[in-house]
DNA sequence: CAGGATCCCAGATGATACTG
DNA sequence: CAGTATCATCTGGGATCCTG
């Protein structure tokens, strides 16, 4: 298959959270998964600016599958951040916007960019320190 | 081997970004894409009161390998977000602690933490909402 | 105790071909 | 155009055994 729609993302056995200060992790795992998942968060932001048909965003991300564009679309309306909007044309047009939801999770995405931007040099340098200390 | 410490992560053909706009996409998702690591948000929020030890950590994060947390924390290390100590006593001791930069990062995963948190009822709704629509 | 080395499988992803 | 279906591959990650 492969085609599920419900990636395996974070599912660890309910059973036990990891500590009970953070009783949450499980929940906040499983968004940050989405979120950090690679394709997701192109996408995201290229629905920033509105709505963007199929091929226009697989245009935009340079580099991903129709296969995964698809998975990564549907993972994103399955979770109500973003909306699939059908127009019965010939041929067919089918445009995809961010919810407010979708909208609301980019505030804090992009607080995390921008951190990451603010440090790229120095976890770069990290690595590559690192990455002499042994055998490159 | 899978037993790479660069991981897969981001790597877009540097050839061309997604959008001129968001040319740090790149760089952003890379770190987003380690944050987005199921274990790695596990270990920064278990290291947030101070320096831990590999099992004590591996107690902790109820479900992880030895071989993940390794991988995890190598990880971690070598972006320059974690401290790798060791004491040279028998049996040999090995302390984790966030760096300062590791530290910072934990602001904005917090952010997007609280987030997560505050929404997981909507989205929880929308998949249970989308997958009735469909063939559950 | 900390972690390296192996074996191995499930699931993620790419490539390709087909369709309403 | 916007997918779906299928096949092939490649990798993450668990289980297990070994060692300083």
């Amino acid at each position: 298959m492969g085609t599920s729609l419900k990636p395996a993302h974070i599912d660890l056995p309910a059973t036990q959270m990891p500590d009970p200060n953070h009783a949450d992790c499980r929940g906040v795992a499983s968004i940050l998964s989405r979120v950090g998942d690679k394709w997701t968060v192109f996408v995201i932001m290229m629905l920033s600016d509105g709505p963007k048909r199929f091929n226009e965003l697989k245009r935009m991300i340079n580099g991903i599958s129709q296969r995964m564009l698809t998975l990564t679309l549907r993972g994103l309306e399955r979770d109500g951040l973003v909306t699939r909007t059908i127009f019965p044309t010939i041929p067919p047009r089918v445009d995809y916007e961010l919810t407010d939801l979708g909208r609301g999770l980019q505030q804090p995405v992009v607080a995390l960019g921008q951190w990451a931007v603010e440090h790229q040099q120095q976890i770069a340098a990290a690595r590559a320190r690192f990455d002499e200390r042994n055998g490159g």
